[in-house]
DNA sequence: CATAATATGGTACAAGATAACGTTGCTGCG
DNA sequence: CGCAGCAACGTTATCTTGTACCATATTATG
């Protein structure tokens, strides 16, 4: 389990870009000019996006539902996800995380880094299963502080 | 790691009732009437209750920060948790789940378990660690199908 | 009692999300 | 061509969820 690499540079992006494309077409999905200019938008985020900053940043004729719908495809497809401890959007660092996500929320500056499902995800469906119960999608979301602001504090 | 028991009982909703007190007081706070209505309301579901309906339950006079500034001072104690996923909350059946919580969720019945935060937190803090990150609290969410309603179908 | 701290009541609004329906543009077929 | 069928997108209206702010009441404390 480890950290992943945020979007910065401008070749991680066009990375991303490209396998968005693919995981869409792969789906049989359309990956239209509204819903490029959305991923775009998020990959170009520094933290989680909020829906109605989405929206402002598509201009200003766009309606809520616009967002909404996109937002939704795009995660249908894993290739965004949904912090809900934050009511925002991140795009996927991983590319294929439809089913369970780890984040890790830094409390001072908000980014938000996902870190790759691994082991601890296992036990956890392991121990549920031992309860009956049938885990599905599991989400994790820690609250902290992140490297970068303990070394700056 | 274990299911904790839903509060079904008379006996175990006055078990909880008598622990909050305890946590309360213990905490120099004070258990007034209206929390006490409020952590009532909550040991009494069967499943994670909307802010906006526990507020109709407190009778049709109450506003909406009474309720939210009630649920906010039981969380602070840990005695109510908010699942974030559903933006509702529940009773916290364990006591002292201040810092961490587990919940498994079921898509079919609306029901949500809390499980009792083990060795997978410990191990995606190591984790984190690792990587610089420091978590000081962790939400895990995992959806899926209960023992009672898969054994139901 | 006087005063401060805590708790509650209430208004008004901000923020987040969806239902329902209309419009556009394309594809395939008679 | 003419039109059904469908997916994407636009629009309106409304619903749900949560908060900022101020007033009042209750409780602790010296
Ligand atoms: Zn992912
Ligand atoms: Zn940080
Ligand atoms: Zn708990
Ligand atoms: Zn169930």
């Amino acid at each position: 389990m480890h950290l992943m690499a945020h979007a910065h540079t401008a070749r991680e992006k066009t990375r991303l870009m490209r396998e968005a494309e693919r995981v869409c077409a792969s789906a049989g999905e359309q990956f239209t000019p509204l819903r490029r200019q959305v991923f775009d938008l998020l990959i170009a985020e520094h933290a989680p996006a909020k829906a109605y900053d989405l929206l402002a940043k598509l201009g200003g004729e766009a309606k809520p539902p616009t967002i909404y719908r996109t937002l939704e495809f795009l995660m249908k497809l894993g290739l965004v996800h949904r912090i809900e401890s934050l009511n925002a959007f991140v795009a996927c660092e991983v590319g294929a995380c439809d089913r369970s996500t780890i984040f890790l929320i830094c409390d001072t500056c908000g980014r938000a880094e996902e870190f790759d499902a691994g082991h601890a995800l296992v036990d956890l469906g392991e121990a549920a299963a031992r309860d009956g119960f049938q885990i599905k999608r599991t989400m994790i979301e820690a609250t902290g502080l992140c490297a970068a602001c303990k070394k700056a504090a």
